[in-house]
DNA sequence: TTTGAAAATGTAACCGATTGCATAATTTTT
DNA sequence: AAAAATTATGCAATCGGTTACATTTTCAAA
């Protein structure tokens, strides 16, 4: 349904052009034309060059929806994520768009909004879309991944990143959260904190798990003790970062560091300690997770990891891509893990004579 | 080509179901089963009713393309942004993900990344792709439209939204740029500012263009002059606004205060102010632009405006659709201007006694 | 029972590109 | 110059729905 009563009603409603339309013109089959477009080897240079002017003349363009029907290829990626509005994800699409791009992949993206059932439902649509391959980041609380199976028994190449599906089956790309759970934690006891907590997502999601994994190791190897008191679990958002606030507030001793699993969640958090006169970070040091820019603009500016986003995107894309051209193939090397490291900043500087990151 | 030497080579290779499937099995005619999904008044309920019992037994899914290429409809809108990674857009794309999603629409999004000569090529592959309708906001330097002129001759319809072509003839959704320009600026003559700098992006681009006109208008309703060595011209992110301190710091007369056309900027500029011992609102009064978290982060939170991303994301998705399904048209309302405020926060606040805003 | 309109279903062309299998044109070999 | 081998092009089916235009069935009115 179309409207046409409108300046722009005055419609030329010239169909389009189509191979058939060369063919006439140069008194040829549309499947010469076909072949010559294709660049097809049984076509002879000559008729290709007089194919490839007359479709350049008569403003041919291919209907990407007939292609794809005969070939059975939608050149097409789907991208599943939780959603798309936080400075990591929308990194991560920005640099796996401009791959797809580059490659003449178009993207479909489509967000889970945290929901399991919602995952399904986009799985649902990509899978009916027929896209060639999928990446995928799951959601807060999905933990199997049934609804991606039909796209395996199809042949469909799926990339999980980031938030993925631990299993020897699936090809993924992550960080090592577990290290930099860790070390975040280890930094933290080397500044003289006793008592930290950690505030993180849901813990069912492999990067909260094991940031947390990696904490708890890093506190148990310093003999430190650890309850179900020291931890908070929450949204990661900027309200997650105030609730966390007045919930640290109330407690009667205080802790002496908090890790956070985002920037966003900490640097929340941060400026209602500060407000309630808490000093950062000799009253209370603070960690976070991604380097997003409100980590290098809060103050203090907060210590945090280097997660590299636009490169997880590039990755993903590129390899599935690669896939599906047949240059190389993801289960060659299912799990790609990233180098990432923790940048150290005032936020968690107790000891003042420390080497600290610049930017 | 696809892979198939793996695990998933055993592949059960099942062919898809089509409507010729169900109808063999039901003993009917395709165009019957075709017109019973579709909820074809012709066809009885009985019938109706089994042949959607026997699709869903036998797992049949629509071939979105075969029906595409017959209807001519591809039920995708195109989205074509400067960049998705900025707190501004990934809003508004996920308001419109979100509401396509609702509707059964797909989206296809690319970047530009401020370049006209990539937009002009996304605009391309959006056209060739046959999107039912597209929205735009456009790349820092597009001066002219012509490259989307196509689509208006096809009847494809177009919403520009935030980066808008001034013209009658386009549909386009806005805030008020000139008057958000013309209050900010007007609220830091009231704080007693004589000297007030503005920094920006592209001048062609309308939204800086409109703020830049209200900034001009505000100071010359005040009596105040303005002067190019009042105007930084800039990319408007993080390593601009760090530019924009070291050029204020050079000045011999510092300004009492910057206008920033957006928050990161403005939050980046004013971190390295402060780092140079000028005291904010006091010595320099800031304010920026969209309401980004980091302006309420920021200490001391920045005055901004409240720009409705999701809104206005929500809005030029429904009315792109209900255009598409014949609800509505486009060009009944062809500039909608969405209600936008500044909110006024501590780091403009020089006199002490005003009100402000809690969040 | 016949008739005629309404309701339900079928036929076949169509959308535009791709491709296996001819066939035709050209060149090479004998 | 005829036969064989290449090279270039065409034919027609195919992908899976959609839809204009029959055709058949149903059922109420005559």
């Amino acid at each position: 349904m179309s409207h046409s009563y409108h300046y722009n009603s005055i419609m030329s409603e010239e169909k389009d052009i189509t191979i058939y339309d060369i063919a006439k013109a140069l008194n040829l089959s549309g499947a010469t034309i076909s072949r010559a477009l294709n660049n097809h080897k049984a076509i002879s240079s000559t008729t290709k060059q007089r194919i490839i002017e007359k479709a350049k003349e008569l403003g041919y363009r291919s209907n990407p929806f007939a292609s794809n029907l005969r070939k059975k290829e939608t050149n097409t990626i789907g991208v599943i994520i939780p959603r798309m509005n936080s400075n990591f994800v929308s990194t991560v699409l920005a640099a796996v768009e401009k791959i797809a791009n580059e490659f003449g992949y178009n993207v479909i993206i489509s967000q889970s909004i945290e929901s399991v059932n919602k995952e399904i439902l986009n799985a649902q649509t990509m899978f009916d879309y027929r896209v060639d391959g999928l990446l995928v980041s799951l959601a807060y609380n999905t933990t199997n991944i049934e609804h991606f199976k039909k796209f395996a028994k199809k042949g469909t190449p799926i990339i999980f990143f980031d938030r993925i599906y631990e299993s020897p089956d699936v090809a993924s790309i992550v960080i090592d959260n577990f290290k930099n759970g860790y070390d975040l934690t280890q930094h933290l006891i080397e500044q003289g904190c006793k008592h930290i907590m950690h505030v993180t997502g849901n813990l069912k999601r492999n990067v909260y798990r094991d940031r947390f994994e990696g904490y708890k190791k890093a506190l148990k190897t310093a003999g430190l003790e650890f309850n179900d008191e020291q931890l908070i679990v929450g949204e990661l958002n900027e309200v997650a970062g105030i609730e966390a606030a007045e919930k640290i507030l109330e407690k009667k001793v205080l802790p002496d560091a908090i890790f956070f699993s985002n920037d966003l969640c900490a640097a929340s958090c941060m400026l209602i300690l500060k407000q309630n006169g808490i000093k950062i970070p000799q009253d209370i040091a603070i960690v976070g997770f991604n380097n997003d820019p409100i980590s290098r603009l809060s103050e203090p500016n907060i210590t945090t990891v280097n997660y590299p986003a636009s490169h997880m995107g590039e990755m993903a894309a590129t390899q599935l891509i690669n896939h599906l051209k047949g240059v190389s193939n993801i289960f060659d090397t299912k799990k790609i893990i990233l180098q990432s490291e923790i940048l150290i900043r005032e936020s968690s500087l107790k000891q003042p004579n420390q080497s600290n990151d610049a930017r």
